[in-house]
DNA sequence: TAGCATCCATCTGTATACAATTCAGCATCC
DNA sequence: GGATGCTGAATTGTATACAGATGGATGCTA
C-alpha cells in the first residue's frame, strides 16, 4: 500500500531535526499538510510519533510545538548520550568482532582528511553521528541503537553550531575512543567516551546558555 | 477541548503493557475503537504514539500488532535498564539532597512488610518500580527518567512472572542499595544497582526463554 | 496432491466534513 | 490604564466515507 504516511513521518522528523519550526510557535496543521502534499491525517499520525520521540511537544487542544531547546534539555540530553554510549561501548568491546572493529578504523582513515579541509560542519556532525553509531551497533543491542539515535536527533541542531569550533579535536578524541576499543581495553574505552561527551556537553551548553534567545534565528 | 485521545492513548497504553493484546496479531483497528468508544482516527493517533515508544509494532499496509516479547528483546531491554538507572543513582548520590534520600528510606520502611505478606505481584512490581523511580527522579533528569518509564513499561509483563519467585531477595536488594546511597558511595551504588539489575536480567531472560511458546496463554 | 491464479470479503490509508474550541481583536467596565 | 467579557475567524478534534491493499477461500492446472 501506498507509504505517503511514512514519507511524511520522513519529511516532518527532519524538519523537527533541524529545527526549521520556531519554538514555542503552534504547527498549523492545514498548512503544514499542504506543504508536504498531505492532508492532515497522515501528517497529524506522524507528528504524535514524533511527539513520543520528543522532537515535537503536544498540547490538547492547541496542537502540536516545536520542543524548544533549553540549556538544561542539552545538559540532560547530553547526560542520556553519556549514559548510553558508555553503556554501548563497554558491550562493543566485549563482543565486537576483529573485522567489525578494523572496519571502524579503516572509517576512522576514510574519513581523516574531511576533518581538516573546509568540509561544511553539518556534513562533519554527520560523520561524528556516524562513527558513534558504529560503536553503538558494535553493542549488539538495537534498542540502544534506537535510542542513541533517537538523542541525537533531538540535540543535532546545537551540534551544527557547536561542532564549529571543535572540528579539529573531534578526529583526535574518535582516534583516542578507537585505540581503546582496538586493544579491548574497557575501562579506557568507557573513560575515554565518557570524557569526549562530557567536554561536547560543557561546550554545547554555554553555546545554547550565550545564544538562547536568539539560537533559532538564522534559521528563519 | 475534549481529552479523548489521551483517554484512548492510556488505555491502550495499559492494555499494551498488560499484553493484552496476542502478539503477532493485527490489531484490528475498527474492532478495539468500538470497544473503547471512539473512531478509527483518535485510535490510530494513539497507536502511532505508542509505535514510537516501542509497545507496538506498525508495518506498513497491515496495520498495528503488539511487539512480542523475545529472550533477545529481554535481554535488550535490561540492558538498557542498567545503562540508565546506574547512571541516574551516579547523578542521584551526586545532586540528592538529604530530604530526599531520607523520603526513600521512608518508602522502604513504610513497604518492608508488604514484601512478605502475600500481596499480589502486580502490586510489588508497581512497588519496585517505584522504588527505582523515585531514585530516577533524584538524577534531576527529566528525560532520564522518561526513558525509565518507557523501558519499564515494555518489560512490566515479563517480570510480573519473573518476580513470584524473587520477592523475597527483592526487598533487601533495594535496603542494600539504599544504603549506598545514603552514605553517598557513588561507586557502591552504582555497582549495587548493576548487580541488582543483572539478576533480574538473568532471570527475566530464563523465564521467557522457557515459557516462549506459551507466556501469553494465560491473558486469553 | 501441491502449487498457483483468481476473486471477494475485510481491513487499512487518507481525504473530507463538521463540531468543538481557541484566540485575537474590540468594546466595555471598574 | 488595565482588567474583563464578548464575538467571529481560524484552528483543532473526531467521525465518516471511500479508494486501495491484503489475505484467505475457491477452483484450476500440472
Amino acid at each position: 500500500m501506498s507509504t505517503s504516511v511514512d514519507l511524511v513521518y520522513e519529511q516532518v522528523r527532519q524538519m523537527a531535526a533541524n529545527f526549521e519550526f520556531k519554538p514555542a510557535e503552534r504547527i498549523n496543521e492545514s498548512e503544514l499538510s499542504k506543504q508536504l502534499g498531505a492532508s492532515r491525517t497522515p501528517l497529524r499520525e506522524a507528528m504524535n510519533r514524533l511527539t513520543a520521540e520528543g522532537l515535537l511537544v503536544f498540547e490538547p487542544g492547541r496542537g502540536f510545538f516545536c520542543q524548544p531547546l533549553t540549556p538544561e534539555l542539552v545538559v540532560h540530553l547530553y547526560e542520556l548520550r553519556e549514559a548510553l554510549e558508555t553503556a554501548a561501548i563497554r558491550s562493543a568491546v566485549e563482543r565486537a568482532s576483529g573485522d567489525d572493529i578494523a572496519a571502524i578504523g579503516q572509517f576512522l582513515t576514510d574519513t581523516a582528511e574531511r576533518y581538516a579541509d573546509g568540509t561544511p560542519t553539518k556534513e562533519i556532525v554527520r560523520l561524528d553521528e556516524e562513527f558513534h553509531l558504529m560503536i553503538a551497533v558494535l553493542s549488539g543491542n538495537p534498542e540502544l541503537v534506537n535510542m542513541i539515535k533517537l538523542t541525537y536527533e533531538r540535540i543535532r541542531y546545537v551540534r551544527w553550531i557547536a561542532m564549529r569550533e571543535r572540528i579539529d579535536i573531534t578526529h583526535s578524541a574518535h582516534l583516542h575512543i578507537f585505540e581503546a576499543l582496538k586493544d579491548r581495553d574497557a575501562q579506557a574505552a568507557e573513560e575515554r567516551m565518557r570524557t569526549h561527551i562530557k567536554t561536547h556537553n560543557a561546550e554545547a551548553t554555554e553555546i545554547v546558555g550565550k545564544a538562547y534567545s536568539n539560537l533559532y534565528v538564522p534559521q528563519h
